[in-house]
DNA sequence: TATAGTGTTATCGG
DNA sequence: ACCGATAACACTAT
């Protein structure tokens, strides 16, 4: 499910098949991935509009048209899809949803479709992706990817929040989910329930270098489930580093994995 | 059959 | 007002 390596990969999809054809038709008549706008009202915004860019902060993306802005936003089960002219399928290679077939249309929620026979749709089975016109992203913090030592100091300078809770803050800083949120204090070997208060200066500055070598990685190897502590956030497996038993907690309101030896 | 889940947000309480 | 925790959302996978 996407975090800020799968949302880049919808993007770079987007931005290779999908700008610059005419919209010819939108299905925006699910009101609950589609909103709060009245249904059809982002067809009627749409339609003979072209996208023109697509960009993206943390997990939220938003696409440029010729008309108003079109905010996406994948949740936790959404995926982008291009059906090209030869009715091919392009995705982000997203590893889940693998067992979606082609054509299959059960879960997908919206939908341009575009004068050269093409379309574009947002498939989410669980819903919880949304579609909105002229979407707010101010709030968000620093991209992930680049936010600088400083920029990071400050998102975890104040309040007294586990770090791993701030870490997944989107205000904070913007792109971190949950299994993100795992590698990076593993890798920093920071303890995921320590208060933001406690957090030293050299501790700040192997979080953010861990947050950059996450991302980084995540994205070159095809998404967040490639990290490497991924695989062993599971009852019974052992810290790959130093063999002892990986604990699980709630942090933050989220399953959280991490070796009691070493993340302290 | 029961439960957990890679995200966000409204609401509640301190 | 600020900050953090929790429940709810809808559906699939185990």
């Amino acid at each position: 499910m996407p975090e800020l390596p799968e949302v880049e990969s919808a993007r770079t999809v987007l931005e290779r098949y999908a700008l610059d054809r005419e919209i010819v038709d939108v299905d925006d008549t699910d009101t609950w991935v589609c909103r709060p706008h009245a249904p059809g009202s982002i067809r009627a915004a749409l339609l003979g509009r072209k996208l023109t860019a697509a960009n993206r902060r943390g997990k939220s993306m938003w696409l440029d048209t010729t008309g108003p802005t079109l905010g996406i936003h994948l949740g936790m089960s959404g995926k982008m899809v291009f059906v090209d002219e030869s009715s091919a399928e392009h995705d982000g290679g997203d590893y889940w949803q693998r067992g979606r077939a082609p054509g299959d249309h059960r879960f997908t929620r919206f939908e341009l479709s575009f004068r050269d026979g093409t379309s574009l749709m947002l498939v989410d089975p669980r819903r919880l992706g949304r579609v909105r016109l002229d979407p707010p992203v101010e709030h968000l913090g620093p991209d992930a990817r680049d936010i600088t030592p400083a920029q990071f100091r400050a998102a975890l300078s104040r309040g007294t929040a586990p770090v791993k809770a701030r870490l997944l803050d989107q205000e904070a800083l913007a792109g971190v989910g949950n299994l993100l949120a795992d590698q990076i204090l593993w890798l920093a070997k920071v303890n995921p329930s320590r208060p933001v208060s406690a957090l030293t200066r050299p501790d700040l500055d192997r979080l953010q270098r861990a947050t950059r070598r996450s991302v980084d990685a995540a994205i070159a190897e095809g998404g967040v489930h490639t990290l490497s502590v991924v695989p062993y956030r599971r009852e019974g497996a052992l810290c790959p580093r130093c063999h002892t038993e990986m604990r699980r907690a709630t942090v933050g309101g989220r399953t959280t994995w991490f070796c009691p030896r070493e993340q302290v």
